[in-house]
DNA sequence: TATAAAGGATAAAGCGCTTAACCTTATGAG
DNA sequence: CTCATAAGGTTAAGCGCTTTATCCTTTATA
């Protein structure tokens, strides 16, 4: 097998404990021995377990991540940050997708326990908090992102989804829409997207387009729900000019729909997304969008879940970050 | 603590040892007496812990895998199908990102290598091999996925490139064009190709744009990429009548560059892509691509590693997948 | 009836590491 | 010159599990 500790005390002529503490920094150790333990370990290119240091009580260095789907782009740059600045701080992390679906959810949570990973990062549904809630009645380092927080205490960092309806709204009526269609999963964040925007509407003395409703179906993928969410509206006589996705898949969709029914965008009807996530680039007309920074919440998360892991974040802590208007070309 | 294979001996009143078998399915255990350890560790909740198992030498059940950049939505799909063909098997995975960066793919390896991970599914570069061979060397699982096999023996799944360059070129030949672009990014992948793509036109007498060269600038993301290059060829008076982009995001990228001038598709100019992810059907006009079948890679792939790990896969493995052509609007 | 073979369970070693407790030698105060 | 103290190391136990050698019963066989 590789070379253990073992080999390193040997070739050293110390023992093991001695190598142990040189390598954690740890005790007292003359510097000349020091230099000799670190020379051979060199020399062997000696590489400690970390599965033998972590039954012994040490970390893993292993973060949980669980998220919906990484096909989903905003999700795929989230964990593309997360996994930068974990990496950064030595630590890897495991991605697991959970479609939203609680059997997953539990599952991955059972199977990353048993390989004792030092933390929890949650992106997922979590409409059922029983499983979160074991984690931490045991004590296992948990926090939660781009979610709103659940009754009980947890870490997080979160954007303010409420406020993000509202700019949608705000910036929608304020270029004379008045009748407005709204595309939504029946999701937590959707659900304060969508509070927010119905609130500042009704502060405008306007109402939300009469069709609307949650979307449940879930065995699509998000830009096929958009594009058939859209079409609903599309066909109604009561056509609006202007529609509100939850995200910017949906919103994808909503333009896809809104092409084969020979309407200009923005023109005849005006697209707003949410998210930013790198495909409001990619699609034409880029997508004005609410954006989150998404950046900012990767490493935000990984630093609170370090944090609460290492002991140094006490009590319960709730950053909440503030969305912001990027106006581009389908408004 | 959590509870450990002792409470359960004890509590079923037998040793560690025979809960040891009963877990593992080996040695001989009386009906009995299985039951009653069964019943035991239900009732407590027993999960055995993965790390000490694996330091006795048993599997740790993760995987590796190094990609370049989930981002990218071709490797989020092949990701995703990893994930969940791995998950199937009670695999997890950890995702890392190299960016082809050799120093990122070394520091990978190594920190996963510590973690004692089963095996490393190899997506990225990798266009100095001193790592991968080292794995090899150390008789450490290895397989390589999306990418052609270097001189040495690695099992792997890949994708016929070459053909799918022949594919890509035959169908522009057909439509017509004789004078066409080439967006390809000095990558092994892309260069095969390329080198696929010219071939079919010299037998067609046909020769390649003289302005074509490989890209080298990593700095940007691969739609800039695509919109700069295909930019290049734009400005020029001997512009082309297609492009052939060497995956999905170039294409976007040339999409827009397109737009930007005024010039319609597939009218003006026609655009092939390589990959066939989601977003060629996110974007308009939905992209005509040489198509990868990225679920069935992913599959074949986990289950070659896990044939690698387990003894079953013998000799060298090189599973070649077909390219197929699936034909859009921008064709 | 004596004996071998099988069946069922156990004791104990060991995986690679950490750490508390302990031992030795040099150092300086009294 | 003695004794406490500190510095520098070592010993050994133990983390939670697997596995081999071993032991004690039964049961089948001659």
């Amino acid at each position: 097998m590789s070379v253990t500790i073992y080999d390193v005390a040997k070739a050293a002529d110390v023992s093991i404990a001695t190598v142990s503490k040189v390598i954690n920094k740890k005790g007292r150790i003359s510097d000349l021995t020091r230099e000799r333990v670190l020379k051979v370990m060199e020399e062997l290119d000696y590489r400690p377990s970390v599965l033998a240091s972590a039954l012994m009580g040490k970390n893993t260095n292993t973060l949980g991540l669980l998220i919906p789907d990484i096909i989903n782009p905003f999700f795929a740059e989230l964990s593309r940050h997360i996994e930068d600045r974990a990496n950064e701080l030595e630590y890897n992390v495991i991605i697991c997708n959970t479609d939203y679906q609680q059997e997953k959810e539990k599952n991955y949570i059972q199977l990353l326990k048993q390989k004792s990973v030092d933390g929890f990062i949650l992106a997922s549904g979590f409409e059922d908090p029983t499983e979160v809630e074991r984690l931490i009645e045991e004590e296992i380092p948990v926090v939660i992102v781009a979610r709103e927080f659940p009754l009980f205490s947890v870490n997080g960092v979160a954007l303010n989804d409420y406020i993000g309806g509202q700019m949608a709204a705000k910036h929608l009526v304020d270029r004379g829409h008045q009748n407005i269609g709204i595309i939504a999963r029946d999701l937590w964040s959707n659900r304060e997207r969508v509070r927010g925007f119905c609130d500042y509407l009704q502060s405008q003395g306007l109402e939300k387009h009469p069709e609307f409703e949650f979307i449940r179906d879930d065995n699509l993928t998000h830009i096929i729900t958009g594009k058939k969410a859209a079409e609903h509206y599309l066909t109604k006589n009561s056509r609006p000019s202007a529609i509100f996705a939850c995200n910017d898949l949906l919103a994808a969709g909503a333009i896809q729909a809104t092409r084969l029914h020979g309407l200009r965008i923005p023109e005849d009807i005006a697209i707003v997304g949410f998210d930013d996530t790198t495909l409001t680039r990619m699609i034409d007309p880029p997508l004005t969008t609410v954006a989150q920074p998404i950046e900012q919440m990767g490493n935000e998360i990984v630093d609170l879940m370090l944090g609460v892991i290492d002991g140094s974040v006490k009590g319960e802590k709730h950053i909440t970050l503030m969305p912001s208007m990027k106006v581009r070309e389908t408004t």
